[in-house]
DNA sequence: AAGTGGTCTAGACCACGTC
DNA sequence: ACGTGGTCTAGACCACTTC
């Protein structure tokens, strides 16, 4: 594992667990450099991922302030996970609704990246959080990189079957946010009403190497999704 | 101003006039290293903010690699400006609908994080683009810090004020988004039916010294508003 | 004046891709 | 085998805050 991952990891822990109570600021760059025995550089590493993931910022000449929490039930938007690790202690259920193995077409090739006539699976589920819809999700993956799908890894965690069986290295994920109305199929589902608001999010996920393997729509239950991210 | 930000204009230019248009690729770290006469972590620095900007990749062993333009008329989500900057070519009119200076009272305290009895700007505008209602913007701003506001200035661009005149440091935004049906009120503002559809970002923008200055509400106006973001 | 984070340098070795 | 980005180290100086 990576040091800067791993002293990550550490602080993390350490301020959930409440350890800086007093202060609310983490040691300086200094104390941790001598506490983890690393270069700042790997600190300043450690640092920056807690800073992003919104957790404390670097005031210069003050020191590293912890941050109040945030909002409570709120999906964490900058990373190429899913939806399931922000719903930690929640039953999580994926009902699938459609499972299909195409070809793709000219409009499904350039939206995939990929030639015409590559295998692609398509996949409609209704995520259901408590017993809730939460959400309608319209994923496309690429065969020739996700070789095999089965409804028991397709009702239960995508992404952890591909991060931990496939070994699939994520690179970064294209995202687009907008409103629209719901329609009346996509309503029914979330048992919401024909023309309902909902949030839209449509996201490009490539490998480390750039490859485009994952293309989906989502679309939100506008009552119970809440999104969060840091811009600096 | 810092070597890594001047490396990062630059090859924003060179990418922008396709420079690079042969290979879809910007040269080497080495490469850079030696044409601008910098350390290697200079030009890391500035290649992570394209990289962030969505504007290249990274493939370890292989290269730097330009992305293919975005979907046009989308903004930009990770930065903690306004929505100005990402209307180029586009008239904007800032139409100020209400402007006062209050008094906090304990729940606009817990909201501002200050005392109770601070006084508090509190601006409605209607932002418009291209002579189309876009969003509906209520915010709040501290005015310890941003002592004084004119309506010249709310009807031109409030973040080029703080920035450029009051010389503000802007820190870290949180951002939640959400989606909601408008109410009579925006929907009128907006041109469009009472529970229509709308995104909703609530944004409270730090200083670079962490302390918040403005929290504000903004209510987009679905048929328009697209944002885009890179997840890493 | 002392402490703390921000920028910058120089160099080593590793992991991954390409040939 | 070689080239390329990723991790890590050691150290210098600067900018800002605190006392």
């Amino acid at each position: 594992m990576k040091k800067y991952d791993y002293i990550a990891d550490q602080l993390y822990q350490r301020i959930i667990n409440n350890e800086f109570n007093e202060t609310q600021k983490i040691p300086t760059e200094d104390q941790l450099i001598n506490e983890y025995n690393v270069s700042r550089n790997t600190i300043r590493s450690a640092i920056k991922i807690l800073t992003k993931m919104g957790l404390l910022y670097p005031v210069q000449g003050s020191g590293l302030f912890i941050k109040p929490p945030q909002k409570p039930d709120t999906v964490y938007l900058s990373s190429t996970q899913g939806v399931t690790a922000d719903h930690d202690g929640k039953t999580i259920v994926n009902q699938l609704i459609d499972f299909k193995l195409l070809e793709a077409d000219e409009a499904l090739a350039k939206r995939m990246l990929c030639q015409i006539g590559t295998p692609i699976y398509y996949i409609i589920r209704l995520r259901i959080v408590d017993s809730i819809p939460y959400a309608v999700e319209y994923t496309y993956y690429n065969k020739e990189i996700v070789p095999y799908m089965g409804h028991e890894i397709v009702e239960g965690s995508i992404f952890d079957y591909l991060k931990n069986d496939l070994k699939l290295s994520f690179g970064f994920a294209d995202k687009y946010i907008s409103a629209a109305k719901l329609n009346v199929y996509d309503s029914q589902l979330l048992q919401l009403k024909e023309g309902d608001p909902s949030i839209v999010i449509e996201d490009n996920v490539h490998l480390s190497n750039g490859v485009l393997f994952n293309s989906s729509k989502i679309i939100y239950n506008y009552q119970l999704a809440n999104f969060y991210m840091v811009a600096q």
